[in-house]
RNA sequence: GGCGCCGUAGCCAAGUGGUAAGGCAGAGGUCUGCAAAACCUCGAUUCGUCGGUUCGAUUCCGACCGGCGCCUCCA
């Protein structure tokens, strides 16, 4: 089976074909880095990474190119209400960004080329429009991209044809252009962006980058150093994306390479909070530092995103978290299992490896369900069916343990959500020894009011115990 | 007004023109000193509503109801 991915463009699943096989270039929108990125966000960069993740999987070599938008509007905005320069108050974001990203266990792109240190790539593909006629200067000096000329406007949002809304948000600076659906790819340069050192001189007039014209020079401009393409294979973001930024993207990029921008463009949707979407504009949002300050471990998260195909709408709520929760810690159950058969677990038979053969199937079928478009939660339902499955075939003591771990580790390279063991002090490790030996001792003389009252302190402190045939087992929660 | 998405068990949700995955929660059982973990068994005669197409629709078409998103800088 081969890999499908549903394209915007097309609004089809299609078979995945890299311009230049193995390699893939993805370019991924990332964060607008002038507050925290929340979870809705952060649910973008999960799929993203999964994206990326399977395609590593399945053999390609990917390129990840994924941006820092660190001027824009609500930079600039925000830099000025804090008084700062614009450098100054985008960088702890940046910094948390990464932190954040860390925290969720997103794998780090090969390049995060930030806006601002692209201004040249940005002027450059200013100038190449304004010479091929298909950008001008608007009577208010900012340049803008004319839609009238290039005729493949509106094919990945479909809203060509579309009539804007009387009263809708298009309001104040229309006038200024020669088609009000004309955007801008450089801003002339303000008080407020002067002030906050957001002011880049150009052949056209000092100013600023238009968000679209961003990402257009930062993507290009990294597959034309370093592979001499003007075409990415991947192009993915939210679908909020889709119209106006990735629209307008496709339209200036190729008005002025005269190539295709990108060849699958994929969207993920929104992670939503009854009903609504995830957004700082309606205060209805979590970060991933509070999920983190609240104890919620990153396997937690991951799964919960992944248990909701990325096409569609991902409604949170406590419960449903707790539910991820839950399910991974079985899942830790079973991956610890299977390292303590597998180290024992000599190789026997032929015919008799029954876990090496469930660990075959369900590397398989999570490849095969991952090969679908990214059908995620039916990657997950094939893990867990594995998982009851092995469980029953270790307490059969079949073999094949040693080979099912290797195969669920691989697995789990792609999905990444097993649980993190916390990280304990030597005298926290010390204490829970003795509480352990104490309980033993009391077990020994039947003396179970005792055994039962440690196992209730320990478990305050989040260790629960196990009994099993072969002494007592503990974990921290 | 234009474009688009969604409505499947308490919660999160896959899926298919042929009679409903998986996870969590819940109930019973095996095991256990008791637990825990694990395993076994149980849940929608039904997939928003009403029509249509079909031998057959949750899946296709239409209408309606309900929720949501985008329509110039929101992942």
């Amino acid at each position: 089976m081969t890999l499908s991915l549903h394209n915007t463009l097309t609004r089809r699943v299609e078979p995945f074909q890299p311009l230049v096989p193995p390699r893939v270039t993805l370019y991924t929108c990332g964060p607008t880095v002038w507050n925290y990125a929340h979870i809705g966000n952060f649910r973008t960069f999960l799929f993203e990474d999964l994206l990326r993740r399977h395609l590593e999987f399945s053999g390609y070599e990917v390129f990840h190119i994924m941006n820092l938008t660190d001027v824009d509007d609500r930079t600039i905005k925000a830099a000025a209400a804090a008084g700062k320069r614009l450098a100054e108050h985008t960088a702890p974001f940046v910094e948390a960004f990464f932190e954040d990203s860390e925290y969720l266990r997103i794998r780090p792109a090969h390049v995060y080329p930030r806006a601002t240190e692209s201004v040249p790539a940005m002027v450059a593909l200013v100038e190449r429009l304004l010479e091929r006629g298909v950008a001008y200067k608007g009577e208010d000096g900012s340049v803008y991209f004319a839609i009238g000329k290039f005729p493949g406007y509106g094919r990945l949002s479909n809203l060509d044809r579309r009539e804007l809304k009387v009263g809708a948000r298009v309001a104040s600076d229309e006038y200024k252009k020669d088609d009000p659906r004309d955007f801008a790819l450089w801003k002339k340069a303000e008080p407020i962006d002067e002030q906050v050192g957001a002011a880049w001189d150009a052949p056209f007039g000092r100013g600023r980058p238009g968000w679209h014209l961003e990402c257009s020079a930062m993507s290009l401009d990294e597959v034309r150093r370093r592979f001499a393409v003007e075409t990415l294979d991947i192009h993915a973001g939210g679908v909020d994306l889709i119209f106006p930024h990735h629209e307008d993207e496709i339209a200036q990029s190729e008005a002025a390479t005269g190539c295709p921008f990108a060849r699958y463009w994929l969207h993920g949707e929104f992670l939503n909070v009854r009903g609504t979407k995830m957004s700082k504009r309606f205060g209805n949002f979590l970060t991933a530092r509070d999920l983190r300050d609240q104890g919620v471990n990153a396997a937690a998260v991951r799964p919960l995103v992944w248990q909701t195909h990325y096409r569609q709408p991902l409604d949170l709520n406590d419960e449903a978290l707790e539910g991820a929760r839950q399910g991974v810690k079985r899942l830790g159950e079973l991956h610890e299992r299977l390292r303590e058969r597998g180290r024992s677990d000599s190789a026997g038979p032929a015919g008799t490896e029954v876990l090496a053969g469930l660990s075959r199937d369900v590397a398989r079928d999570v490849a095969a369900a991952l090969d679908d478009d990214l059908n995620a939660p039916q990657a997950v339902a094939t893990v867990f069916d594995f998982v009851r499955a092995a469980n029953r075939e270790l307490d059969r003591a079949a073999g094949g343990a040693a080979t099912a771990l290797a195969t669920f580790e691989r697995i789990m390279g792609v999905l990444d959500v097993l649980p993190t063991p916390r990280a304990l002090t030597p005298e926290f490790r010390r204490w829970i020894e003795e509480q352990l030996a104490a309980r033993e001792r009391a077990r020994k003389t039947k003396d179970f009011e005792e055994a039962d009252r440690i196992r209730v302190e320990l478990r305050a402190r989040d260790v629960e115990l196990e009994d099993t045939p072969s002494g007592t087992k503990w974990r921290v929660l």
